[in-house]
DNA sequence: ATGAAAGCGCTAACAT
DNA sequence: ATGTTAGCGCTTTCAT
């Protein structure tokens, strides 16, 4: 692999003749320049196969026209459909993309904050592994634009996008109800968060002094929302029905929904709170050879592309994953634009999707 | 948003007392130091703040520490978790990733590569969307380390990684004639090659004079196994059981398959070349009403997320893709960090996975 | 071991 | 409209 020295825009100006700011002006397309150096200098870039160095540029012009992603998983449906939309919206402005993985730890967030910020993206994507304590997201958010995507954090006035769970998960439930469900299940992440016991979450939701939803992980909020429909049902709440899986693995996922289901009284539907809960769940009924909807219903929150084909198709609440990623490279961009105003919180609405893997129950 | 300026290495050396040259060899760990100027700039260094800005490094050394990806589309699977495996590699050698999409398109994966180019990156991952005529690839191959995923391109001699898919489909397909299956259908993607009718393949697939495996698409690989498998046991080829898909889209795969299928004599098992004609596949069998395995058989090339769980299973063979992506990402670090060797074929073995959706045929 | 100075490739004042 | 010059923040000779 042999390496030709790139041509400079020191060459392209000495081989068409012109100064250096002559051919930057026209090969940057800034300043004036008339019609016959203009193609002067073209035709000398054309000759001298001349590249633009972006690094160069961005060093004196403070920008790179570069954003960076920290996900939590990339390999993750939901993580990967959010990716592509804003992967579009960087495309047509010609932005480029940095991604990079968090794992839901703290310390990866914090060294992909720092390998991104110092190779100077102009704007940070983020998806916080912590809603609470997040005092570098909080510094990061005085030297550059910065947008949160599906979780929010305390104290942090910042654009961010996310989606309704309290209202989508209550809307959900609610159908479960009419639908004759009074036992209803539900498997979610609850590992973190500021509640110790189920219970004094449930507690707490009645209360008239609760606390801002936009600051509790998404799994909490949909649990909000199925407490919200019981509580309009005059349904009381069995705590002995959420499975509390203490991570985000399938396995750990699967254990707790047999522990579900192995009581006397089991639920006759689960309520899965996002797709890597649903999967274990999947997985947990198919073991234990439950049929859907017939011997146990289903619905999930967050639609993944199997649900339509396994037979009876399975229920679920889609959220906008695409769309979620366009707006919020969008809002990026505009802060990066200059755009000065107050922070913007864009909360798209999930859509219900019905299969047939919730059986109607006569009651 | 207050941008204080960012304290740069001459502030440091300032506040050190130092020279900017002293300050920058303790701050970027190279050159002499002794250990009291040394504990001077680190102190003066925090006191301010100072981060590095990796623009400047990079203008003067030459060296980014980023590579890009062209993917072609990074919401699927499988290049979800190409990039998971390649994001792995990258994290530990504190290199950034850049990725973009080629949606297939070789006007898009140019402009990709353009812009990856113009922001100095060290090296490339492309999964090319064309394995002919890939001129952009050649000379984009002369000026930095190149390494080919998924597809080669012809007569590019650099590091490239893939899967043996005619061993695999050869391997996959014999089992089902093991089993009784003599009318195998077979669903792909076949817009894209040189061979304008699938006769003409198998013509060519029995001469001597074949062309170099690595030299055709995936799915051609695959029809090529499926070939073998029936030369072996001396079976024909129907080629109205292969439903040539001309494009991506699981709309065209359904209704290819929906054709497939209508014959009198209808296959009795289903292979399918890559996960999205599978998905095309899965949809179509819905939207018939035939049950696997009892009504027809299946198996997939590539494994993905939800073949464990759509009973009764559905057997797979699983690229390694995660493997994949440390892999090229490992050869191309080593060929960014010099080594010079002749270009080097990585073909990682699929595992066959048997799930219960083929039945044995009594014959 | 340390400092002075040059310069990576480009843009941005400032002249003219 | 064009050229001259001075950097952006850092690394890298080359002296000392």
């Amino acid at each position: 692999m042999i390496k030709p020295r790139k041509a400079t825009i020191a060459d392209v100006a000495r081989r068409a003749g012109v100064s250096t700011a002559t051919a930057g002006r026209v090969l940057g397309d800034y300043g004036y320049s008339s019609g016959e150096k203009r193609d002067l200098v073209l035709q000398a870039a054309k000759d001298l196969g001349y590249r633009p160095n972006q690094l160069a540029r961005s060093l004196i012009t403070g920008r790179t026209r570069t954003i960076g992603f920290v996900a939590g998983d990339i390999q993750s449906p939901f993580y990967a459909k959010i990716l592509r939309g804003v992967s579009d919206v960087l495309e047509r402005e010609d932005f480029g993309l940095l991604i990079t993985n968090s794992d839901e730890s703290i310390q990866q967030e914090v060294c992909a904050i720092r390998l991104l910020t110092e190779k100077q993206v102009d704007g940070l994507i983020v998806s916080p592994c912590d809603i609470e304590g997040a005092d570098h997201l909080r510094s990061l958010a005085e030297i550059m634009p910065l947008v949160l995507i599906d979780r929010m954090v305390d104290g942090l006035q910042v654009d961010s996008v996310g989606v309704d769970s309290v209202g989508a998960a209550r809307t959900c439930i609610a159908r479960l109800i009419e639908n004759g469900h009074r036992r209803i299940g539900m498997v979610g992440e609850f590992h973190t968060g500021p509640w110790t016991s189920l219970d004094a979450f449930v507690q707490m939701a009645r209360s008239t002094a609760f606390p801002n939803l936009n600051l509790m992980y998404p799994s909490w909020q949909r649990f909000l929302g199925y407490v919200r429909a019981h509580d309009e049902a005059g349904l009381p709440i069995d705590s002995s029905l959420i499975a509390r899986v203490n991570s985000y693995s399938t396995d750990d996922t699967e254990r707790a929904v047999h522990r579900l289901l192995s009581v006397d009284d089991r639920p006759t539907v689960l309520f899965t709170s996002d797709g890597q809960m649903t999967q274990g769940t999947m997985a947990a009924l198919i073991t234990a050879r439950l049929r859907i909807p017939e011997d146990i219903s289903l619905v999930a929150f967050d639609d993944l592309d199997w649900m339509a084909f396994v037979p009876p198709g399975i229920d679920a609440v889609a959220q906008p994953r695409r769309k979620m990623g366009e707006t919020a490279a969008g809002m990026l961009l505009e802060r990066i634009e200059g755009l000065d105003a107050p922070a913007r919180r864009e909360r798209l609405s999930p859509r219900q999707i019905q299969r047939g893997s919730v059986l109607a129950l006569s009651t």
